[in-house]
DNA sequence: GGCCAGGACACCA
DNA sequence: TGGTGTCATGGC
């Protein structure tokens, strides 16, 4: 197969068939910015719903803010967070956040995301417990800059549809979404989304799900080999 | 009771 | 550079 325009066709069609069946996603799931960045650190490694319940225990003790959650005991964290398992990993985690976001920023999320997106990317890597994809959906979701999130379900939606190359990693998985895509923020948000919603809702309820099949599926493709 | 779920990191060969 | 152990909850 042809790289290039035809990676691009594929991933549009794709994305268009995920909107059509679904409709717009509109994530992600938090009300606030800082909400965002605490909901993809505790959902490392861990179900949506066991994050949720964190989140809503940090919010009961109004620790769902920068300054309030940079205040608090360690150990008052790590009890609110239990529900996201490794709870003392990642209370370290958020205080190591907020305490950069305190340090290098004021405390200010504008400042932050005022920094462009490679550079800012770079500066969240180097926090310890902020991996690519807790950086990039801190980027998008919370930014609402252009970097795209490969997570375990991006990768099983590739393997699935044998798209993906067996054992990709995460740059190159990245890198084919984000050079055969228009770099755009709404589509990003989306198709990530989107991705998450077929695997999550409709795959998992459907384990026959035909979509999952390589010479049939549900959204009226049918692909043959690597894309990567 | 076993398995799985929207990672990241340290350590080792 | 890649493989492996560690972290250690809640739902089904």
């Amino acid at each position: 197969m042809k790289r290039g325009k035809v990676e691009r066709k594929s991933l549009l069609a794709i994305y268009n068939r995920l909107l059509r069946s679904y409709g717009p996603r509109e994530w992600w799931p938090a009300k606030t910015r800082f909400e965002v960045i605490v909901g993809a650190i505790l959902t490392q490694n861990v179900s949506w719903h066991n994050a949720k319940i964190a989140i809503n225990n940090l919010k009961r003790k109004e620790l769902l803010l920068p300054k309030s959650m940079l205040k608090a005991p360690y150990r008052q964290i790590a009890n609110c967070i239990k529900s996201s398992r490794f709870y003392n990993q990642k209370a370290k985690k958020l205080k190591t956040f907020c305490r950069y976001l305190a340090l290098k920023y004021d405390g200010s999320l504008d400042k932050m995301f005022f920094k462009d997106m490679n550079l800012l990317r770079n500066e969240l890597l180097d926090l310890k417990g902020i991996g690519k994809e807790t950086a990039d959906c801190i980027l998008l979701y919370a930014g609402k800059k252009p970097s795209f999130v490969v997570d375990a379900y991006t990768k099983r939606f590739l393997a699935r549809y044998g798209l993906g190359k067996e054992g990709a990693s995460y740059d190159e998985i990245r890198r084919l979404f984000m050079e055969n895509l228009p770099k755009n923020v709404y589509l990003y948000n989306e198709y990530h989304a989107l991705i998450v919603h077929h695997c999550h809702f409709v795959c998992k309820s459907k384990p026959q799900c035909a979509i999952c099949s390589v010479n049939q599926n549900c959204l009226g493709f049918t692909f043959s080999g690597s894309i990567i």
